[in-house]
DNA sequence: TATTAAATGCAACATTGTTGCATTTAATAT
DNA sequence: ATATTAAATGCAACAATGTTGCATTTAATA
């Protein structure tokens, strides 16, 4: 997605600091979403407590979505262009692989709009689990 | 459902301890999917490590579930007859309201499988967010 | 270049996750 | 009813992550 993330914050009215842009960076230049861990370990050298604000900001601001799975850790994967401080739109599906263990936001639409009786659904998001196209 | 949770422990060839049986009746108590942080306090009793172990040993034997919502606290509930150790299977949205906080299970299969080219899906869980029957 | 609101780094503490180990207990055989 | 045993429990201890306050630094803007 985009490259210049500096411009990128600045369009959600965040201050484009190095720190912001060296995490959506690495969040960005991972392959699959991106383990907490991961990315704690890869940018060591950022304090913790910076490193979780930036975070969260990031997803209020929908620069970055936050993708939670069975498992305890919380992953994060760079948005579309089309998520805001508002609300995160995913038209894509969180797949774990059972083998590799990656978790990858797959470009699937199956379902547009999901309906249930009596209640207003405002957003809603699929996490799917099996084996990956690379494992197959 | 299980109003006998002993048996339904040895059934998965779990003990039925006491500590088992208060926790699952405590969860399946609630209305709604329960906070972890609320079983603890409803269980304040109950040493952490145990109820720690408890609860994985439920999910893992397929007689609760937990439920991630977009916050980082998990949710458990109760699980529909059809999960095992092998594979939880929820014919149910996990929704979660807005308005009220609250984190239900709600029986609409608005999917009965999805279909991902190249991929195998092997489960997969929806989770919503907007307003429940009860807000509206 | 000066101003200022926002971001940062650090300390400190809270919550939850996790393991090891000695003790207790539920299930089973006798 | 009792003995046996694998599983469950409770406790200590530590790890990882969440969270807030505050003084300092910095990006954006005038």
């Amino acid at each position: 997605m985009a490259a210049d993330w500096s411009n990128e914050l600045r369009t959600k009215n965040l201050k484009a600091t190095p720190n912001r842009v060296v995490v959506l960076e690495t969040i960005a230049g991972n392959n699959a979403a991106m383990a907490y861990s991961k990315i704690q370990s890869d940018l060591s050298q950022l304090d913790r407590v910076t490193l979780y604000r930036t975070l969260n900001s990031l997803v209020d601001n929908g620069l970055i979505h936050k993708v939670l799975v069975e498992e305890n850790e919380a992953f994060y994967a760079t948005c579309s262009s089309n998520c805001s401080s508002e609300e995160h739109h995913h038209q894509h599906v969180h797949f774990r692989c059972t083998n590799c263990k990656e978790v990858t936001c797959v470009s699937s639409q199956p379902i547009n709009q999901l309906e249930i009786p009596g209640y207003l659904v405002q957003n809603f998001e699929i996490q799917a689990t099996g084996v990956c196209n690379l494992c197959l």
